[in-house]
Order: structure tokens, then C-alpha cells, then sequence
DNA sequence: ATTGAAACTTATCCACT
DNA sequence: AGTGGATAAGTTTCAAT
């Protein structure tokens, strides 16, 4: 999948700008467009590239407030509520964690009226421990 | 900033690709290409647009464990650390948190052994509390 | 697996609206 | 703020290696 160091550049290269153009990739790794751009093809189809995001500001979107929000379910719920889960806008990211049918999401909401009623949401579901996001440090 | 509805179907489109053309997107909103370059470029300068990235399967890329790691730091060591955890490849991203000089980061290990000198090596600083990722049920 | 050429598509600039 | 035309740049395909 990933084969050599030229892929590995390729990816390095795109993982922070995935905008750039294949012939500009391919100048500052020494390779022509259309190698570059069969590289990245093979890469998408055998999903080491998993897809090519936007990073939006939240809060330049109106929704100031992030955070994050542990959450432990009741087994008998859990698939359920996954389910329901996909139809909130305000999940960024969850991902399921070891411990007894624990989740993990980072979310965003207008203002904290609006983080309390979401809270109140999932508290129909099972636990939810919330810490409110003061800043990003690192993101990659 | 987000001046109207053309903004939002733009950023709607480009937070799920990225590197869709702006001949494409025009198409797709009924603008014209030089528009779109306009609108973006204006969206990248008042930084709502805050970055363009690739997502990467850590798993094809040899880092086939990832983790949430919480962390309380002392007050005084809090600032020291955020400097030298920059140099930490395995951090995803992390985020400063309410509660006592709380950070929770998300992280990407080569294996068992990795993470446990991962958290070791967190250790010296403060107290994390490590909860892995089984699986990515939402990836916004 | 990479190149380079051909044919096609897109980006960028600008005059016009 | 958007359009459309012109030109430079990029993409994609393919034969050759």
C-alpha cells in the first residue's frame, strides 16, 4: 500500500495541503504529474487516503462552544444510540473507547444554552461527562 | 465573513472534499468558477477556511493503535509541557480543557509497547489516564 | 513504475457589467 | 459581486521504455 519513501513524502506533503496539485507535489519530490497523480490514485483505492477535508473555524460559523463529552451506555442501548447519534449536526467526531461500552465525541454548539440542551439529549441515553474546550494546541 | 447561503453550500462541499475544483463546486452551486476562486480566497483570508487537510488511515501507516490519553498537569509545569509535547509525533491533536490544567489528545502508536512508553514518558509530567480507540463511529 | 506528448480541464486575471 | 474571454497551468491518458 505504501510502497517506498516517495509515497511517504506524498502523503507527508498532502496530509497538510491537500489542495496542492499533482505537478506541484511532484517538483518538490523530484517526480512528474503523472506519476504523482497514479501514486495518489493507487493510495485513494487502497484507502491509505481516506479523503480530503476542509478545517472550518467553529466559532466563525457561530457555534463558540466546543467540547468534549464522555459517555458511558447501558449495553442494551448502545447500538441504538449509535445509531440515533448520526443525526446530530453537532458531532464532529466520536469514537468508541475501551471501557464499559464508553464513547468519546468532540462536539459544537452555538453557546451554552445550546451545549445544555444537548447534554440533556444524551442523558436520555446513558452518562455524559462533559469538558468544555478552552483551546486547540495541536492539530494535525 | 460567511456573508449568505453560496458561502455555506461552498464550505459544505469543500469540508468533505477538499480538492474539488472551483469549476466543479460553481456547477454544483450554479456560480462560475472565478466566482467560487473569489468567495474561497476571501473565506481563506478572514481564516474561516483555517486549512486544507488529507485524512490518512494511521493503521496503513504502520500505527496500529490509537488512543485517547486525559491529563491534569501542576500549574507550574503546564506551559513547559505544551512546548515539549509539540515535538511528540504521536499527538493527532490535543486540546486544553476545564478543570485543572486539563488536556485531552488524541494519539497514534505503533503498538502496545509504543504506548506504554508513550504514557511513561507523559508520566514524568502529570497524570494521564489512557482510553484506546476500538473504532471511529463519526469522522467529521 | 516513470516519462513525455496530446487532448482536455481548470485557475487566474481583467475588462465589462 | 458576478460573468466571460484569454492565457497559463494543471490533469489525464497512453504509447514507449
Amino acid at each position: 500500500m505504501v510502497k517506498d519513501e516517495l509515497d511517504r513524502k506524498i502523503l507527508c506533503y498532502l496530509k497538510e495541503n491537500s489542495r496542492a496539485s499533482y505537478a506541484q507535489i511532484g517538483r518538490e519530490i523530484g517526480l512528474s504529474a503523472s506519476a504523482v497523480g497514479e501514486r495518489i490514485q493507487r493510495l485513494e483505492e487502497t484507502e491509505v487516503i481516506k479523503g480530503y477535508k476542509t478545517l472550518i473555524d467553529p466559532k466563525k460559523m457561530g457555534l463558540s462552544v466546543s467540547a468534549y463529552i464522555l459517555m458511558s451506555l447501558e449495553s442494551k442501548n448502545f447500538h441504538s444510540f449509535v445509531e440515533i447519534m448520526k443525526d446530530y449536526p453537532e458531532i464532529e467526531h466520536c469514537s468508541r473507547v475501551t471501557g464499559e461500552n464508553c464513547l468519546i465525541m468532540k462536539i459544537n454548539v452555538k453557546d451554552s444554552g445550546h451545549l445544555q440542551k444537548f447534554i440533556d439529549r444524551l442523558a436520555k441515553h446513558g452518562n455524559p461527562s462533559t469538558q468544555v474546550i478552552l483551546s486547540d494546541l495541536i492539530t494535525n
